[in-house]
RNA sequence: GGCGCGGUAGCAAAGUGGUUAUGCAGCGGAUUGCAAAUCCGUCUACGUCGGUUCGAUUCCGGCCCGCGCCUCCA
């Protein structure tokens, strides 16, 4: 029996994973910054974690999931005041935006989703930490920064030698900061900005205080896993490790685990090439039933580590894919229960996760499977295509209505609604008739409606969504 | 400049020192009133030049090409 191997970025390599406390894994995950709707890089980097804890689930393990909000930062505060909308009012609409999304992708809900402006007072007990053990000093400013030449092994992580970073050379040094690559852990209040009081005056946190503060309190000194998009190892992550490591003087995470970017087509996703989609935009252009299945397949059938290009092709052609799963589970009836992990196939889907969560090679058996239950017909074996894909949070969904889709259908001719009900009726009709040129011609209007129907054996017509 | 990643068939995507990845698309066949679905079969591969080896897509080195981070960023 195989065990779970992980790719850890502190090392670069894959290793065994060993929970610190047998039986249990801890992971946190670095969630959303709430000024706007999430877009699907974000959707990308969630839906792996969920992958990840799923996975960790189905091996057995009592897995706690703390994945936060930033929702204090310079970002939500612009965005608050360009909309003239109080900062609160922007977090929980964004907040609520979020959890549809998370809903749409069939992601879980974390078992903690604690928000920075919820833990002001940890983070400055912690900040207060740095300071007592000479880690943080306070600048002229009246802002508190971290000395990160005072930590010794600053850059493991991100694999970089301080004298290497150039800091400043693309963006001004705060002339308060004792060293450029001192960052910030209390900024003290502007007029006009929220802030809290604290001993260090009154302020707001800095952005990298909150995930130490946080895990720390959610999760322990040290924890498993810690998961985020692969841009947050440097600085985020780094600054994490000083400021964990720096106050709590024991290791601070196990496992860094980092999911790779997700571009449009060839290029990098960014505001300034207007390339940015949110999640809820590309929902909107899918089925409205399929559509979150589908978007979550494509997100999750290439490797985590591995870029990924989103097009519209793409997309589709992981919707092809995906109706191919449903389509045998509709076929044959799948009995329910749990995976029967004697069976070979089950083995090698559970290798597959094993390897790091190779999801391409996990998708392949299950494709195997998918065979074996058009061959054999077996309600057993769709059983197990249905219970193996739920361990990864996919195929649970009930197949006719899946296929079946979810929008409204329409004829195209004059807006109406196509009754799908009583085409088919009547063409069965006709078939019985032995009219065919009619039958055919409710064929061809349905399909220009995007019906395919599927006459079986018995006179029994299915229809599905093209 | 520093650090790092990748180039696999039409598209996507794993993996392996010698034996079919897999999916979508295509093509042929079975099946069907016609279709669809399904099944069977099938065509396109491992950037390039060398090295190691009985044998390399798979290990090593050079080269070419593409990309990322070093700044808020999933």
């Amino acid at each position: 029996m195989s065990s779970l191997s992980i790719h850890n970025t502190l090392t670069r390599r894959k290793e065994p994973f060993v929970p610190l406390v047998p039986g249990k894994a801890g992971i946190y995950v670095c969630g959303p910054t709430v000024y706007d709707y999430i877009h699907i890089g974000n959707a990308r980097t969630f839906s792996v974690f969920d992958l990840v804890v799923r996975w960790l689930r189905a091996s057995g393990l009592a897995v706690r999931y703390v994945r936060n909000i930033t929702d204090v930062d310079d970002k939500i505060m612009e965005r608050a005041r360009s909309r003239n909308e109080p900062i609160e009012a922007l977090t929980e609409r964004t907040v609520a935006a979020f959890a549809e999304d998370c809903a749409r992708l069939n992601l879980l809900v974390p078992d903690s989703e604690p928000r920075a402006t919820r833990y002001i007072g940890p983070m400055v007990e912690f900040i207060e930490t740095l300071e007592k053990k000479g880690l943080a000093y306070r600048g002229a400013n009246g802002d508190v920064y971290y000395s990160v030449r005072d930590f010794p092994g600053y850059g493991k992580l991100s694999r970089r030698n301080l004298d290497e970073l150039r800091s400043g050379e693309r963006v001004a040094v705060e002339a308060a900061k004792r060293d450029p690559l001192d960052f910030v852990l209390w900024k003290a209040a502007k007029p006009g900005e929220p802030s809290w009081p604290s001993v260090f005056g009154a302020g707001r946190p800095g952005w990298h205080i909150e995930c130490s503060a946080m895990s720390c309190r959610e999760l322990g000194e040290t924890f498993d896993i810690h998961g985020g998009g692969w841009d947050l190892q440097f600085p985020h992550h780094e600054n994490e490790i000083a400021q964990s490591e720096g106050a709590n003087a024991r290791p601070f995470v196990n496992y860094w685990m980092h999911s790779a970017f997700l571009n449009m087509g060839d290029e990098k996703m960014s505001k300034s090439l207007g390339n940015v989609f949110t999640a809820r935009e590309v929902l909107a252009k899918l089925d409205a039933v399929q559509g979150g299945e589908q978007l979550r397949f494509f997100l999750l059938r290439g490797h985590y580590r591995s870029e990924l290009s989103y097009t519209w092709d793409l997309l589709e052609d992981a919707g092809n894919t995906l109706r191919g799963f449903y389509t045998a589970l509709r076929e044959v009836n799948p009995e329910e229960g749990p995976v029967d992990w004697s069976h070979p196939l089950a083995k090698r889907f559970r290798d597959a996760m094993n390897d790091d969560f190779d999801t391409p090679i996990a998708f392949a058996v299950l494709h195997e499977l998918r065979g074996e239950v058009n061959r054999a017909r077996s309600p057993a074996l769709a059983g197990l295509l249905k219970a193996l894909g739920g361990t990864i949070g996919f195929l649970q969904a009930d197949p006719e209505a899946f296929l079946k889709g979810g929008v409204s259908v329409d004829a195209g001719k004059g807006g109406a609604t196509v009754d799908v009900d009583a085409l088919v009726a009547e063409r069965a009709a006709a078939k019985k008739a032995r009219d065919f040129a009619r039958a055919d011609e409710i064929r061809r209007q349905l399909d220009a409606a995007g019906i395919v129907l599927e006459d079986k054996p018995g006179g029994v017509t299915e229809w599905r969504k093209k």
